[in-house]
DNA sequence: TTCCAGGACCGGG
DNA sequence: CCCGGTCATGGA
């Protein structure tokens, strides 16, 4: 894992039950390229306004410019000790940045996704819905995710509901998955689920494990193999260096990058990977 | 109808 | 180690 740089607080202000981030240009942010890029399948938008649910917390947020974040009903403590480091504004990319300029067509992409930030998930979150990602389509994932929480979830007072703890999927049935339309992917839930709650597979050395041995914990899990490992380490543990090779970043490397990706960005190749990710995404439609 | 979707498992060579 | 078939579901 690379080190986190910790940025200061960004500037905040409350308007009556509105509280006002101030993004600076060094360091941007773009909800859409952010909250539906793949990384995350809980966040919809409507009318400019994007509502979802993360940590167990509903939200309600906007940017009406570039250089101001809204987040609805919400005090400076909360900003501070959830959402900034959900939305990764704690990290510096200015490093990242700098980096990739050595390489023109990386530093390409990244600027064509500028504004794009990696997220820091919750991580049973993180690997239930990368289980559930495997051979399938975003919008069905979505959808089995949403009927997951519906099912099993708290819910919560805006109309949300919670993603439902290992403990609660643990004792469940495939028959009392089968709502979820998961299809094959339902008695993979149910072994993470049973595997996490059970020790076999320990959260807290999820974080703490390099991300080698930390890939090989979860592998244990019946359904997870290296690309799904790589995907709930790279967003639901912080292992920002894991890169997830699905079909598109292995042919974007084979393309663009057949000599492999930089050496002085392969701290953060999953960070890089996500830039590589939206840019193949957006460009080859 | 057939194919495909941010793969993984399983069996066989 | 690597190969092809298979796995549920639903939209194109």
């Amino acid at each position: 894992m690379s080190e986190v740089i910790t940025l200061p607080p960004r500037v905040v202000s409350q308007k009556g039950s509105n509280l006002y981030i101030t993004i600076s240009q060094g360091n941007p942010l773009d909800l859409a390229k952010t909250l539906d890029c793949g990384q995350a399948f809980r966040w919809s938008e409507t009318a400019g306004k994007w509502r979802g649910v993360a940590g167990g917390r509903e939200m309600i947020m906007y940017m009406p410019d570039d250089e101001t974040l809204i987040f609805e009903n919400t005090e400076e403590a909360e900003y501070i000790s959830f959402w900034r480091h959900y939305l990764d504004l704690d990290r510096d990319y200015a490093p990242l940045i700098a980096a990739a300029k050595s390489d023109p067509l990386l530093y390409k992409i990244i600027e064509y996704g500028r504004g794009l930030r990696l997220m820091n998930q919750d991580g049973f979150e993180a690997i239930c819905s990368f289980i559930i990602s495997q051979n399938n389509n975003i919008p069905r994932i979505k959808g089995i995710i949403g009927r997951l929480c519906e099912s099993f979830g708290d819910p919560l007072p805006l109309g949300g509901y919670t993603f439902p703890t290992a403990a609660r999927l643990a004792p469940l049935s495939r028959e009392q998955l089968s709502p979820l339309r998961a299809g094959f992917r339902d008695k993979y839930i149910l072994d993470a689920a049973a595997k996490i709650e059970s020790g076999e597979v320990a959260m807290t050395s999820l974080y703490t494990l390099c991300s080698d041995d930390a890939r090989g914990e979860l592998m244990k899990i019946k359904g997870i193999g290296p690309k799904v490992a790589d995907c709930a380490l790279l967003f639901g543990f912080g292992h920002i260096d894991c890169l997830p090779k699905d079909v598109w970043i292995k042919r974007a490397l084979a393309e663009l990058f057949p000599g492999g990706l930089p050496e002085n960005v392969l701290p953060f190749a999953g960070l890089v990977q996500q830039y590589i990710f939206l840019y193949m995404r957006e460009t080859s439609k």
